[in-house]
DNA sequence: CTTGACATATCGAAGTTCGATATATCATAC
DNA sequence: GTATGATATATCGAACTTCGATATGTCAAG
């Protein structure tokens, strides 16, 4: 794995947001992520499994070895948090929670233009 | 002007945000930018001025005129939102604020890991 | 048996971000 | 007065990320 603690790319973010929610395979990960933005994320398959392999490069996230979400299909690849991801999922969920908090809190109280 | 409906990359995001709280010079702004998201988002001058640039084309921004902001300094260039910019705006801070909801209302009420 | 959703995977092109570098002004300290 | 560091803008090339098409194969519905 690459420590490198860089900028999360979008794609990354949204996938480990959705991931908080429980493990998922690839393609539903590519539905969920677009459900969580309301449309506006579109993930195709080319942006999806190289965020996937890259995430899994840094250790963010692993596939699952767990017999028990693995019922519906041979073929899905299912994947879920490291403790890093989690970390890393939950400290971005802080920091949107107080983008939006900050600039949404203005709008309420400020001077229109 | 571009009118491309792609999917506003992050420092385009963090920008107009910023900018939804008022007027901003770039270097302002990539201080703001930077207080937005607790640190976390660092936009250098190579960033910042080239996705300036992008967001004035593309008709979401533009230079100020308003003489009234303007009376710091001489070298400075002020920026506000277009009609359009501050719809996009509005809009990509309704999803954030959607997201945030939603992850974060599944951690509140799901079942521990 | 054809079509469309499911599921994974890869590739090259296009687009974005990074980091260094450059230039110039201004205030502070030495 | 002159060195330093913050302010302020701008550009460039390398690195990285995203996009869209393409590929492969299964499965269910018509």
């Amino acid at each position: 794995m690459s420590p490198k603690s860089k900028q999360l790319p979008a794609a990354s973010l949204h996938v480990v947001l959705a991931l908080l929610e429980g493990e998922l395979h690839g393609y539903a990960l590519m539905r969920r992520v677009g459900e969580l933005s309301d449309g506006a994320v579109k993930m195709g398959p080319g942006t999806l499994y190289g965020t996937l392999n890259r995430l899994v490069d840094d250790g963010l996230i692993a596939e699952t070895t767990d017999r028990s979400v693995r019922v519906d299909s041979e073929r899905r690849r299912y994947y879920e948090l490291t403790g890093a991801g989690r970390s890393t999922a939950l400290a971005e969920l802080a920091r949107l929670q107080n983008l939006v908090h900050r600039v949404g809190g203005h709008l309420a109280g400020g001077a229109p233009a």
